[in-house]
DNA sequence: TAATATTGTGTGCCAATTACACAATGTACT
DNA sequence: AGTACATTGTGTAATTGGCACACAATATTA
């Protein structure tokens, strides 16, 4: 009892701080009520696949950024908006994957809360706090080092974590980051994954790497080379990185040009 | 101007006969506002893969058979209800596969309505028509014989029709309709289409005429067959069908048990 | 009984995937 | 300087899978 109490006082402050946020940065906006977007964000770095997370003030766990849907831009403004007040990026490579629309989803596992009981609130959005809120789940790809994570003053924290090391995550968004993981997995082979995930310049087994983290399995390495380089979709620059005490490995980046051709000829970067 | 008019009165009208609808079907419910679920209903009947449409007294064109959710219910528990209400059946197989929330979506094309004007009407769900209402989109797969279409007292009519030849359809639901056509065509390798479209027996040529439908090209006979049968997930029965002039084929059933394995294994029936 | 259209099964070629081996390179240590 | 070592870069053979194609079996009709 005493525990529900505290659980959804967390509700009306996290409903009120973001209200809060949404309206400092955006001006007055009339979201549609009970329906959200939330972004995974995917980034690469040091050989491991991240998910940008934030924190709340006054509450534990994480979730994943997201926002409401003003009547006056579509859900893909409305997503690259969200990415763009997190993220700083404009131009992100944004992809929707699921809508997420369970009743319970927002309830933290093991937590017995009935909706609709006497603490019902309504917030300045017309939904009712308790009421269950879809939310429409995208994925972004970004270049690690270009996104700076932008904490609100309402934010604990915004952070990079990695992927096989999650924190403790609020409502259902851990199955929402499993799913699009999945998601991108199915599609490695015709989406541009690598293309936005890695730096401009980056080697073979970097390259593989991530193959590798996304895969979750590993490759072989000459085959793997042979097979990305038969596509046809890398230019070997006349650079090498530098990598301690080993051979040093040459730096590649995409052509962009025939990456998109071969794509649409849907012969991606499959494995 | 006059044109304008005359859309937006059967939008009103519309919208007044699905509320009605909804009503009378369900008694009183707490509709979720500006949000809807659309479903792309398959079925296959003599070699053609059709979509289940219909279309409302008063109003030129067809659209998809939706509805809205309810607050006690999840997106997938509405979803099945709608098709439910339309079909009159259970148990069904239905995914979903993209969320639809352009700004003029609802909108004809060639048509400038421009939103939020004077023309505003607020209905019992607390949706500003003229407003954009995002859409869920779900497919479904049927066994064509078992459905019975169900058209309500508001429908001029409610039809299966060809994918091959659609009629005039309302707002994007083309659009849908293809983009769900698209999803079950990435999807055949992974997902029981066949099971789910063809009736409990039938021939090897159907099956893969079924898969010709859906992949819009032909397939080599016998190594359609070779592989479908090396997939281990169909029985031979010891009946034949009698197809006139011809060598009777073998009617085969699916062995669900191998082919939920087979799925779980990703060896899907592919091609 | 022959003609015809359709089903059922087999064979060989080519491309793609997979398994596996060895040479080249950059640094550190002796 | 020379050797040890880990890593990169490239090659080759075996296997598998997809694709093109040929022929026998079957059911009806003329």
């Amino acid at each position: 009892m005493c525990k529900n109490h505290t659980i959804i006082f967390t509700f009306v402050i996290m409903v009120q701080k973001m209200d809060m946020a949404d309206f400092i940065s955006n001006g007055f906006k009339q979201f549609i009520p009970q329906l959200s977007i939330d972004c995974t964000i995917f980034g690469y770095h040091e050989n491991q696949l991240k998910v940008l997370l934030r924190s709340w003030k006054g509450v534990d766990g994480w979730c994943l950024p997201g926002g409401y849907i003003d009547r006056s831009e579509s859900i893909e403004e409305a997503a690259h908006r969200i990415l763009n007040e997190r993220t700083g990026l404009t131009n992100v490579f944004l992809q929707q994957y699921y809508t997420f629309g369970d009743l319970r989803r927002l309830m933290n596992p093991g937590n017995e809360i009935l909706l609709k009981s006497s603490w019902l609130y309504k917030d300045a959005r017309g939904s009712w706090l308790g009421d269950r809120t879809i939310s429409i789940g995208y994925y972004a790809l970004i270049e690690f080092s270009k996104a700076v994570p932008k904490p609100d003053e309402f934010s604990k924290d915004c952070a990079w974590w990695d992927i096989q090391n999650l924190p403790v995550l609020l409502f259902d968004h851990e199955q929402m980051i499993n799913k699009a993981i999945n998601t991108i997995r199915t599609q490695l082979k015709y989406q541009p994954v690598g293309l936005n995930l890695l730096p401009n310049k980056f080697t073979l087994p970097e390259l593989q790497k991530l193959y590798e983290t996304i895969l979750d399995r590993t490759i072989d390495r000459r085959n793997f080379q042979k097979k990305i380089l038969s596509l046809g979709v890398l230019k070997r620059l006349d650079q090498r990185r530098k990598i301690g005490a080993h051979r040093s490995p040459s730096l590649f980046t995409f052509d962009k040009v025939k990456y998109k051709r071969a794509l649409s000829e849907s012969k991606g970067p499959g494995f």
